[in-house]
RNA sequence: GGAGCUUUAGCUCAGUUUGGUUAGAGCGCCAGUCUGUCACACUGGAGGCCGCGAGUUCGAGUCUCGUAAGCUCCGCCA
C-alpha cells in the first residue's frame, strides 16, 4: 500500500514547528464534525495531535473526513499552525495540523469498548479483545514501564560485570516444590520435559563453570492456582554470584533498586534497607513480608496472662501457643456486625474465634473481660497502648497461626481505615533474613525446605544440623517492598557432603537424591566456589512501580484465574494424530467423574 | 479441593427487597443540523435469549435447584 509516511509522531509537535509541512500516521481517537469544520484527534503511542479539515478550502478532504470513525487508521499531511483555542490538557495543545491530504489506511469496526479514557470494562471482554485493551493508554504506560525496567536491569548488571546466559526452557522435572508444567517428548515416547519453575540449578552450575556473575531475564512456569499477583508463567530477574557473602548480594540489590526508583519514578531512596529476622517479622507484623508503611505492631500477652484461669488462654499456653493482639486505633465504634465480619475474615486463616476489648467513654467493653483480672486488664491496656476509641483484637492459637491471623487483620484494618490509601505513594524497603531452614507440614511430621533444598545453613547452624536440624537457620534473604515479596535468594550449599545431608534431612534416599539431583551433586565435586544469589519477580516490581494491584495489567497477554487465554483460546484440544505421534492417549474419565 | 461476589442494550450499570401491563438510565452507535470543537452541541432513531438449563407458579429478570464464565480470597505457590 502506498501511503505518506510520518515525519513526526503524534506527541512531539510544538509551537516551534508552526509553518512546517508534516505527515502524521495514527488512529482516529475521536472525530468531531461541526458541519463546516471537522476536527480529528489523531493518536499513536506517543500522544495525540488535533487535525483540522476546512471543507470550504478542501472539499475532497472533507468528503473523506466525514467517513472517519473512531479507530480508523489514517495518514494525514498538512501544515502545523497555532490553534485559535489552545488545549492545555495535552502537550501538543498549542498547535493543530491543517489538512492538505488525508488517507484512510484502514477502517475499523466499532470496538466493543472505548479505547479512549480510563472507563471500567469487564475483565473477560478486555482479555478477549486484548489487542484493543493494549491500545489503551493505561496498558501502554504499563508496558512502557516494563520495557524501561528491562533496559535498566540489563545496563545495571552489565555495568557490574555480569553476563547474561540463557538456560533451557525444556528441562528435567524435579517436582519438589510447585507442580511442573510438562511437555511430552516425541523422540522419547512416554518421557516428559518440564518447564522451569526457576533456573535455580542451572545458575548454580554456571557458578561451578566459573562464570562468577550471571544474570538473566527469564520466564518461569508453575502449575499452581492463580491469584491477583500470580500467573502460571511469570518473569524473573535471575542473579547469581561466586565468592560472595550475603552482604555482597544485599548491597548489589540495593544499588539495583535505587537505580530503578531513580530512573523510573525519579525517587531517591536511601540504602541500606532495614533488616528484620523472620522471627521478628512474624512476631511484630504476623507476616514474612510485612508492609512497613504503617506501624500497628503485634504485642504478645503470653506473660501477662501466664497465670490466667481463663480456660482458652490456659490451654493455649500449656501447648506452647501464642496469645497476642493488635490495637485497631479508633475502631471501637465498629458494630457487632463489623466485628463479626472481622471474625469471619480471621476464620479464613484458621482462627477459631476472635476476642476483642474496646475502650468507649472510659469504660472497657469486652466479651472476655469477666475472665480477666483487673491487673491483667490493666497490663494488657498498657502494652497495647489502649486509648479512648480503640479496639484490641486478640488471637490465641499456635505461634504461627495466631501471628498470621493478626498479620492478616493488621492489613485488613489498615485497608478499612484508609491507612493504606494514605500511604499509597510511600515506599518501604525491607530485607527479611534468618529464615528457618526447614518448615514442618501442618498435617504430618514431614519437613520441607522453607526456601529450597540448596540453601546454605548459617555457619553457626552447622552444629545444629547434627543436633537439632529443624531449628537451624538459613542464609536466606527476601526483599520486601510495601508488603510484597519481590525478591528472594540465599547463599547456596557448595559442599557436596552438606548438600547430601540436606537431602537426607528432607527424607530423600541416596538413590532418590541421585536420580533427581545427581547432576548437581556431580558438579559440586569439581571445585564448586562459594556462591549465592537472588531472583526478583519482574511482574511484581512493575506492579509496585505503576501502583497497580493486578498482575494481569502488567503482562501483555495474561491468563484468567482458571489459566485460560480468552484471546487465542488456550489451553485447547489437540488432534488424535498429534497425540499418537507422542504415544499419548487421553483418559478423561477420572476428571469427568469428579 | 473450598468460600464469596458478579453475569440485564455495543459498554457501564439500575431494576431482584414485596413475582404482575410494553424491562429502564448514562455513554456509545445511526441519520440530520451546525465554522473553533477538544467527552462538541442540538433534534430524531435503532438497539434486549435479563449467562445457560431445569423447576415452582395462572404468571419468573425477580423465587428454588443445577451449570458455565469472570473476579477475589483460603488451601496450594521448594
Amino acid at each position: 500500500m502506498n501511503f505518506n509516511k510520518r515525519t513526526h509522531n503524534c506527541g512531539e509537535l510544538r509551537i516551534n514547528e508552526a509553518g512546517q509541512n508534516v505527515v502524521l500516521n495514527g488512529w482516529a481517537n475521536v472525530a468531531r464534525d461541526l458541519g463546516n469544520l471537522i476536527f480529528i484527534d489523531l493518536r499513536d503511542r506517543w500522544g495525540i495531535t488535533q487535525i483540522v479539515i476546512e471543507p470550504d478550502s478542501n472539499p475532497e478532504a472533507a468528503k473523506i473526513g466525514q467517513q472517519i470513525r473512531s479507530e480508523f487508521v489514517l495518514s494525514v499531511s498538512g501544515i502545523v499552525r497555532k490553534r485559535e483555542n489552545p488545549n492545555d490538557k495535552i502537550p501538543t495543545g498549542l498547535i493543530e495540523i491543517l489538512i492538505s491530504e488525508i488517507q484512510i489506511l484502514n477502517q475499523s469496526e466499532l470496538p466493543p469498548f472505548h479505547i479512549t479514557g480510563d472507563s471500567e470494562v469487564g475483565e473477560d471482554l478486555r482479555l478477549k479483545y486484548r489487542f484493543l485493551d493494549l491500545r489503551r493508554q493505561r496498558l501502554q504506560n504499563n508496558m512502557l514501564v516494563r520495557s524501561k525496567l528491562y533496559q535498566i536491569t540489563h545496563s545495571y548488571f552489565y555495568d557490574n560485570d555480569f553476563i547474561e546466559i540463557e538456560t533451557p526452557v525444556l528441562m528435567k522435572s524435579t517436582p519438589e516444590g510447585a507442580r511442573d508444567f510438562l511437555v511430552p517428548s516425541r523422540l522419547h515416547k512416554g518421557n516428559f520435559y518440564a518447564l522451569p519453575q526457576s533456573p535455580q540449578i542451572f545458575k548454580q552450575i554456571l557458578m561451578v563453570s566459573g562464570y562468577e556473575r550471571y544474570m538473566q531475564i527469564v520466564k518461569c512456569f508453575r502449575d499452581e492456582d492463580l491469584r491477583s499477583d500470580r500467573q502460571p508463567e511469570f518473569t524473573q530477574i535471575d542473579v547469581e554470584m561466586s565468592f560472595v557473602n550475603q552482604d555482597d548480594i544485599i548491597e548489589l540489590t540495593e544499588g539495583f533498586i535505587k537505580r530503578i526508583w531513580k530512573e523510573i519514578l525519579n525517587v531517591d531512596i536511601t540504602a541500606p534497607f532495614q533488616r528484620l529476622s523472620y522471627k521478628d517479622a512474624m512476631e511484630n507484623y504476623g507476616s514474612d513480608k510485612p508492609d512497613l508503611r504503617f506501624d500497628m505492631k503485634i504485642k504478645s500477652i503470653n506473660e501477662i496472662v501466664a497465670n490466667s484461669e481463663f480456660k482458652v488462654f490456659k490451654d493455649i499456653l500449656e501447648s506452647d501457643g501464642q496469645i497476642a493482639l493488635i490495637n485497631a486505633k479508633g475502631c471501637a465504634s465498629y458494630s457487632r456486625k463489623q466485628i463479626d465480619e472481622l471474625t469471619n475474615f480471621a476464620k479464613k486463616y484458621g482462627a477459631k474465634g476472635l476476642a476483642w476489648i474496646k475502650l468507649i467513654d472510659g469504660e472497657i467493653k469486652s466479651p472476655i473481660a469477666k475472665f480477666l483480672t483487673e491487673k491483667e486488664l490493666k497490663e494488657i491496656s498498657e502494652i497495647a497502648n489502649l486509648e479512648e476509641g480503640d479496639l484490641l483484637l486478640i488471637s490465641s492459637d499456635t505461634w504461627n497461626k495466631s501471628l498470621t491471623i493478626l498479620g492478616a487483620l493488621r492489613l485488613e484494618i489498615a485497608k478499612k481505615q484508609g491507612i493504606l490509601e494514605k500511604a499509597k505513594n510511600n515506599y518501604s524497603f525491607l530485607w527479611v533474613v534468618d529464615f528457618p531452614l526447614f518448615e514442618k507440614a501442618e498435617d504430618s511430621d514431614e519437613y520441607y525446605s522453607m526456601h529450597h533444598p540448596f540453601t546454605s545453613p548459617k555457619t553457626d547452624s552447622l552444629d545444629m544440623l547434627e543436633k537439632d536440624p529443624y531449628s537451624a537457620n538459613a542464609i536466606a534473604h527476601d526483599l520486601v517492598i510495601n508488603g510484597h515479596e519481590v525478591g528472594g535468594g540465599s547463599i547456596r550449599i557448595h559442599d557436596k557432603s552438606i548438600q547430601e545431608k540436606m537431602f537426607k534431612l528432607l527424607g530423600l534416599s541416596d538413590e532418590e537424591a541421585n536420580e533427581k539431583f545427581g547432576f548437581l551433586l556431580d558438579a559440586l565435586k569439581y571445585g564448586a566456589p562459594p556462591h549465592g544469589g537472588i531472583a526478583f519477580g519482574l511482574d511484581r516490581l512493575v506492579m509496585i512501580l505503576t501502583g497497580i494491584d493486578n498482575i494481569r495489567d502488567v503482562i501483555a497477554f495474561p491468563k484468567t484465574t482458571t489459566g485460560a487465554s480468552l484471546m487465542e483460546g488456550s489451553p485447547s484440544n489437540v488432534s488424535e494424530s498429534q497425540l499418537s505421534e507422542l504415544g499419548l492417549k487421553l483418559d478423561l474419565k477420572k476428571s469427568a467423574d469428579s
